[in-house]
DNA sequence: CCGCCTCGAGTTCT
DNA sequence: CTCGAGGCGG
């Protein structure tokens, strides 16, 4: 190949590297597969090194791999980015649109109104249309120089088309998607890395890296909101048609973005991304309005540093900082230490938050959390809370490093952590918090279904003195209840008859119940079906256990181990006594309507709770899964659907209503 | 041996 | 709902 036909193929894989480029990371939708474009790739860094001579700062291949820098140069913003004046409630947001309404004489004006993306302010400065300068909002008059980590974000544009300004430049938000943060920050947790407090931190933290090649490993996205310098070119009357522009010119903007007539419309806006925050690929703490037309904007001006003309619209926190006075330590049902925090009371969007999870020590000692720290608290909309990390610049020194017990704290028995394992454990089977947890698991709904004895009659029984095991339940009369406490004649009976009724759950269930580590439901299930009694299960060795698909040698030993215990065969002579089900009901006549299918439900379901309509499918032979997979065959679909829907769509699984689902087990379709 | 897919277990607040 | 871990396929 001589030099001109090499130009000329350089010039055509740029462009074509660039058309797809914008398909894939701006549009999301590509046109070619990853593969393809690898291959152009590969063929333009090729030639470029075969003729260096024609190698532009400007090539898709010059995204990653810029050396490190010692420190960041400065620059100066040739029109200061401004941040912007924030409202926190509704009367705020009113009193902003009556200030402006009255220095304009009208009160009935467009808006844009935009997502306020929880990530970091940049510029991107363009001369001749290619791409020369990024640099951070810093102060808003000087920023740093962060040209090559700008470089590495795939939806910046390197050259303009012809005809912008001869110096442009566009301002955005460098931010993270939510999965982009987590991933992010599990690769850290595994590497032993601190951890990222929210998006914004992280996204800060990866466009300061002084190693452009750490940045460009990092998924960061940019979305476009505005002009800052413009030398020459077109010029627009209002904010919409500049953002249509930046469009054109194949800057990535956010697909939210909207046009809006009025007030009532922006407060409109604002309360559906409230409701709907939660199903955004990204967090966004707020949405910001800004007065459409460009006139109206010079006529408001600036005041404070800040423009009149727009506003932060701030979303109620899901973060707030309290301080950990204590960690407390739950005893499982499995003999698991599980501590929680037990924080200072605090308001976290509308919520009183006194605890929160802290799922185990590793997890306490990754993100360095010390009692008395004061912590950052998320509740990011149902999600139970947790404690995001300390705020360690409040540190006293007063603060104490969490150790884990090593006796238990509730029988005072030998706490063990195998190696390896990221739980600790009480090794006394007979530890009190076990057996009461046992007995919660085995009344429960999946299990024996026991209806009348809960959290409360559970303690009071064990106290009492009238259950030592769960096999004493059989044998509880009605004068001895009558005696306990909001216990009357009535209550006693309904009591007796759900203990009488629970005697005839399925094989599977009475497995399931028994609470045997690495047992759950669908294991359950398995045993009961390939066994078919308790005794036959009880005598099987692990190389029997094993033959049973799913039952490897883990769960294999934890049920011969179970059966082995003294106190165990103990409970089941009293089950087997009081004529609880032992064994697998007689092969049913004709095969069940559901057998073979995989179902798995999302959403709130109006018939019924969703462990009812799980249940129900098991009865008519079906399974229930827990996400949706190739396997599934049906997702049922209540109201307010997760992301399981999404990924139904994805895979093409057929989806059924709640009126198809009810016809379905009617057995009215197949 | 590693990575993917499921299952099991535990959590908070209204 | 999320995390950890068991099972199994590539």
């Amino acid at each position: 190949m001589n030099e001109n036909e090499a130009k000329k193929r350089i010039d055509e894989l740029r462009k074509l590297i660039n058309y797809h480029n914008h398909r894939y990371y701006v549009l999301d939708s590509p046109e070619i597969s990853d593969a393809e474009y690898d291959e152009f790739i590969k063929e333009l860094q090729h030639l470029e090194e075969e003729f260096p001579q024609f190698l532009t700062p400007d090539s898709p291949t010059q995204r990653v791999g810029a050396a490190p820098v010692e420190a960041f140069g400065v620059v100066e913003h040739q029109i200061p980015m401004l941040s912007l004046g924030k409202a926190f409630s509704q009367e705020e947001l009113l009193a902003w649109h009556k200030r402006i309404s009255g220095l304009l004489g009208e009160s009935e004006f467009d808006l844009v109104a935009e997502h306020k993306m929880d990530g970091l302010a940049v510029a991107l400065i363009y001369q001749d249309g290619k791409y020369v300068t990024g640099a951070t909002r810093g102060d808003g008059f000087r920023g740093e120089d962060i040209t090559q980590n700008l470089k590495t974000i795939k939806s910046v544009p390197l050259s303009l088309p012809k005809g912008v300004p001869s110096r442009f430049e566009a301002r955005g938000e460098v931010f993270l998607s939510k999965k982009g943060f987590k991933k992010l920050n599990d690769d850290r947790a595994k590497a032993g890395q601190p951890l990222f407090a929210n998006p914004r931190n992280a996204a800060a933290g990866s466009v300061r890296q002084l190693d452009p090649r750490i940045t460009a490993q990092r998924p960061l996205d940019i979305y476009i909101y505005g002009v800052g310098q413009a030398e020459g070119g077109k010029t627009f009357t209002t904010h919409w048609e500049t953002l249509e522009y930046l469009k054109s010119l194949g800057f990535k903007l956010n697909p939210q973005n909207k046009l809006l007539k009025n007030l009532q419309e922006a407060e409109n806006y604002y309360q559906h991304w409230v409701e709907e925050r939660e199903r955004l690929p990204y967090e966004a703490d707020g949405v910001v309005f800004k007065v459409n037309r460009h006139d109206l904007q010079e006529r408001l001006g600036n005041v404070g540093g800040e423009p009149r003309w727009a506003v932060a619209y701030k979303f109620p926190a899901t973060q707030a900082t309290t301080v950990l006075e204590d960690i407390g330590i739950n005893v499982g049902r499995t003999g698991t230490l599980n501590p929680f925090a037990i924080l200072k009371p605090v308001n976290v969007g509308g919520v009183i938050v006194k605890r929160a999870a802290l799922h185990n020590e590793d997890d306490i000692r990754r993100k360095d959390i010390r009692i008395g720290d004061t912590v950052i608290v998320q509740r990011a909309g149902d999600v139970i809370p947790e404690v995001v990390g300390p705020v360690a610049s409040l540190r006293t020194g007063k603060e104490k490093r969490f150790v884990m017990p090593t006796k238990c704290p509730v029988c005072g028995s030998e706490v063990t952590k195998p190696e390896g394992e990221a739980m600790s454990r009480c090794t006394n089977m007979s530890c009190p918090a076990q057996i009461f947890e046992l007995v919660k698991h085995f009344v429960s709904r999946g299990a024996m279904d026991i209806e009348g004895i809960g959290e409360k009659l559970a303690e009071a029984l064990l106290k009492a003195g009238l259950i030592k095991d769960v096999g004493d339940i059989y044998t509880l009369e009605e004068e001895k209840l009558i005696g306990l406490e909001r216990m009357g004649k009535k209550s006693a009976d309904n009591v007796l008859k759900a203990i009488e009724e629970s005697k005839k759950r399925p094989l599977s269930r009475v497995i399931f119940a028994l609470g045997i580590r690495h047992v759950g439901s669908e294991t359950a299930e398995i045993l009961a079906k390939h066994f078919g009694s308790i005794d036959r299960l009880s005598q099987a060795t692990e190389e029997e256990l094993m033959t049973a698909p799913t039952i490897g040698p883990t769960i294999a030993e934890s049920i011969v181990a179970f059966f082995r215990q003294g106190s165990n065969r103990k409970v089941i002579g009293k089950l087997k006594k009081a004529g609880v089900t032992m064994q697998e009901k007689a092969a049913r006549p004709h095969a069940l309507p559901l057998t073979g299918k995989e179902f798995v439900v999302t959403g709130k379901l109006d018939s019924f709770t969703r462990t009812e309509a799980e249940t129900r499918i098991r009865e008519l032979g079906g399974s229930v899964g827990s996400s949706v997979s190739k396997k599934t065959d049906f997702l049922v679909v209540g109201a307010d659907p997760g992301s399981k829907l999404d990924r139904a769509r994805q895979l093409g699984t057929k989806i059924l209503d709640e009126k198809q689902f009810l016809d379905m087990l009617e057995g009215k379709k197949k």
